[in-house]
Parts: C-alpha cells; sequence; structure tokens
DNA sequence: CGTTAGTTTGACCTGTATCAAAGCAGGTGG
DNA sequence: CCACCTGCTTTGATACAGGTCAAACTAACG
C-alpha cells in the first residue's frame, strides 16, 4: 500500500517535503508548527470541508487523503479546479477564491493557522518560510495555468496522462509514490470532473493508454511503466524547482 | 470609439480605478506612481513583451492595447491562458507561471517596479496598497478558475458569452467599456485561442448568438443588448467586489 | 445474500474540428 | 486611380472526438 501515510510521516515532515523550495527548510523555519497539531480532523469521504459562500475555515493542511476544489453549476455540472494531496494546504489565505471543497476520500487535515501568521511576522524571523510560501504559491498559478492548457487544447487521452503525471510528481515530492507507481483513490467520476470529461469517455481512455503500454491503471493504483514516452506523448513538461527527496522511503505495510 | 484610451484617462486613473477594492484608493495610496510614466513603452501589435524561458522584464503596467499570456506547444496549438487590459499588471511579480507575454493589439506599458517596492514596504504606509494588491490578486485567482469552468465545463456558446461578459465588467471598471458596449480589437483567432476553439467555429458561435439577440458582435465592436439575459444562459456570475466607477464617463471622440 | 457504488461495454448521436474555398477589407506600389 | 496583395472573416461539406443513454458486470458491505 504505497500511498498510506507512514506512521512516522508527520504533519510537519509533509510541509517540509511540500515546500523544500527553494531550498530546503528546516524545522524551525516552519513556526513551531507540530504544536498545532492537536487540531486534527477527519473528513469522510464526501464531506465538505468548506462552502462557496458558507463556512469559511483558516488556513489547513492536508495530512492525508485527496481533497477536492469544485465547482458546481445550477444545472449539475461539475468542474473541479484543484486537487489537493498531502502536503498541500486548503483555506482562503493559500487559494482565496470561492468554491466548494470537499474530501474525495477519507482525509484528514491540521490547523496551520501559524503558518499564515509566521508568514506576517515582521521580523525577518520567518523569510525562508515566506519564501517557500513564495514560491509554492508561484508553483501554484502555474499549475493552474496548465490546467487551463489542458483543458483548453489537449485531447481526452492527453488530458489523462498528463494530469497521471502531474500527480506522480507531486506525491513524489511528499513521498506518497515511487517510482512510476502511486495510488490514487479517485472514481473515475472525479477524474472526468478535473479532465472536463464524461465518465464513460474517462474509462475509455485509460483503456486506450494500457493498450499503448503508457498507464497501467486499475481502480485505486496507477503505474507508468516509461513517463519519459508518456510525457512525450502528452507534450507534459515536468516543473521545474520540484526537487524530489534524495529517497522515497520504501514503506511498511 | 469607445475603447480609446481617453487624452486624460492617466497610468494613475487607470491603476486607480482598477484597483478600487476593497475601497477606494487614494493617489497617495499607491507610491508616486506618477513620477514613473517616464518609463512608457509601446508594443506593435503582435510584438512578444517577454517569453517564457528568456527575457522576464519587472512590473508593468497596460497602459493601453491588449495583451495575452499564451502557452504555445510544440506543434503549434496554442492556448491562451489569461488576457490583460489597461489598468491590469505585467509580470513576474504579479502572475509568475511561464509563459510568453504577447501583444494581441498595438499596446502601452508603463513601469509599475514601484507598485512592487511599495508592496513591500515595512513601514505599513502602504498598508492600503498592501491590501488592494492581496484583493486584486484573489480576483485574478478566481477569474483563472472561472477560466478552467468555462473550458472544461461549457459548451462553446456558453464559452463566448461568458467571456464577453467577463470582459465587459472589467473594461467597464477601467471606463472603457459603456453600457452593454465596448470596444473588442481581437482577432477571432485570438479568441479561439482563449476559449480553446477553433477560429472557424467561434465566427459560428458569434453568429448564433446574434440570432438569439444576445450578442452583436462585429470585428472591433461588441454591444450585449441584455447583459441579464445573456449571463443566465452562460452560467456567468458576476465578480462580487467588482465596483464600478459611479459613472463612466462618456468620452470625447 | 441483496444492495449499492463504481466500472465496463455497446449503440448511437452531436458538437466541434478540419479542409477548402470564397468574400472583404485596408494598404502598397505602380 | 487601379491592381494586387495580405490578413481576416465567412460559408459549405465532411469527419471525428467525445457525449449520452442504457444495461451488464464487479466488488465491497451490512
Amino acid at each position: 500500500m504505497i500511498n498510506a501515510l507512514r506512521p512516522g510521516a508527520t504533519p510537519l515532515d509533509l510541509l517540509l517535503r511540500r515546500f523544500c523550495v527553494p531550498r530546503r527548510l528546516r524545522p524551525d523555519d516552519v513556526a513551531r508548527f507540530g504544536e498545532a497539531t492537536t487540531d486534527a480532523q477527519s473528513h469522510p469521504a464526501g464531506a465538505e470541508l468548506s462552502s462557496a459562500d458558507g463556512h469559511r475555515p483558516g488556513l489547513r493542511l492536508v495530512a492525508s487523503g485527496f481533497i477536492a476544489e469544485v465547482r458546481t453549476m445550477s444545472d449539475g455540472r461539475r468542474q473541479i479546479t484543484a486537487l489537493r494531496i498531502p502536503g498541500d494546504l486548503l483555506g482562503d489565505e493559500w487559494s482565496p477564491q470561492p468554491c466548494d471543497v470537499i474530501a474525495l476520500t477519507s482525509a484528514q487535515t491540521v490547523d496551520a493557522s501559524a503558518l499564515a501568521t509566521a508568514r506576517k511576522d515582521p521580523s525577518g524571523r520567518f523569510d525562508p518560510w515566506r519564501q517557500a510560501w513564495a514560491a509554492a504559491q508561484a508553483e501554484e498559478e502555474g499549475r493552474m495555468a496548465d490546467h487551463i492548457v489542458r483543458l483548453g487544447r489537449l485531447t481526452a487521452y492527453e488530458r489523462m496522462g498528463h494530469l497521471l503525471l502531474e500527480l506522480h510528481e507531486r506525491l513524489m515530492r511528499v513521498g506518497l509514490a515511487g517510482d512510476g507507481v502511486f495510488h490514487l483513490p479517485l472514481t473515475q467520476e472525479a477524474l472526468a470532473d478535473v479532465l472536463g470529461l464524461s465518465i464513460v469517455h474517462v474509462n475509455r481512455t485509460l483503456q486506450q493508454l494500457r493498450k499503448d503500454g503508457l498507464v497501467n491503471y486499475r481502480p485505486g493504483q496507477v503505474a507508468l511503466p516509461d513517463p519519459q514516452k508518456l510525457a512525450a506523448a502528452c507534450l507534459y513538461a515536468p516543473r521545474a524547482g520540484v526537487r524530489h527527496p534524495a529517497r522515497a522511503e520504501t514503506c511498511g505495510s
């Protein structure tokens, strides 16, 4: 079970891995974050963490699970505008656009308001963190642009490969993916809502990718036998500035 | 000529209108911006202001014309990820994702690095401006999410109406649109690259909208006879926090 | 076991792309 | 002043990617 959060992977671990740019953060740089961990919360799959014009919790860190920022329209069409994975931040300070936030799988979050405070600290003590935040925001905006390109100009086939490569890259960084393999506990409906496709077509696209030997998908688990080749086929450009941890630990059951 | 920049509309005017949230800025709030206007630059239509991995100028303010942030892929497909209109900012500090920036029409920009500096000023003297910047960033992110929804879940017909409504709203704010009428000097190819459609289909979509009495398009000029009805047809939600100037001055030829 | 949520398959339809060519300016040079 | 570009828009004919509908299959779960 590659993707299960190892017992040892504390929120602080996640944070340091996730925000390792521009240079490695040290624990001190993140505002005695450990203490806030008391406010951990669990969310069952499907739970709404906050809604566009209702409840708006402060800054939180995803500790486990997949979470989506989603826009739903009057006639039921839905579009997921962003996927949040462990190590990502959630809340108005991080992504201020109006949308619903829902857990796609059962998930856990912990309070991270200390990080928002630290960022505003005038003393310069948290400059490394401020820098890391800014770099992460820049990356975020780049990923949104990627998403726009995906939806606007890529075929279904390319979109799917492109998304899987992005997720692999991001999961890799926080130690939740092995070499070309990762746990993807999303329904095909969720994938459809990310990619702007119908469920049926998502299914067929995955089969096509498998036939071409580029993606080995089965519900819950993805393998990318040849990421290079897939990237070429999907016009995927890995994001500069994303450094993978020296070694993604293998994980005990 | 509704959209021509009136002689009286200085960059400072634009700026105050554009960043009027959360409350009206006063000229002092924007860092003696007027002085920087010496570094005005003109860009012919089609000019590249900066490229993804090459030349990266500092923060600049669009004084006139339409400018696009665009991603081009190896096989020639292009996607415009953002449109910049007068009053908008340009450059790494504002939108840090890697992309080319090109002028869609002849355009003018002026240096605005003073604004980036002011934002970082620790003295609290520029807090109103800092606030305005943050609000504008939030709006920007919301617009990107809108764009994602447009491309992912709206039909060509809806996309077009949605985009025109957004542009109307934004142009209105900086005094470049009258009641439902504005100058739109974009080729249908540019529209196609924004909306993720083919040129031909853009053309047909515009005709359909005209037949339905929702949009009156002719090259260079757009009229929206019934914005309410159009918004309903395209699932457009006007953005909260965008206040139009008390009165968009009529403009002497 | 039956129920339920998710995946898979098949048949068919439609929105949008593609290709090709014809209008329609506005600008240049003879 | 006309003839000719050249860039943009418009139209028609045709092809295909992806959507929709409906039903069968699978597996987890009480």
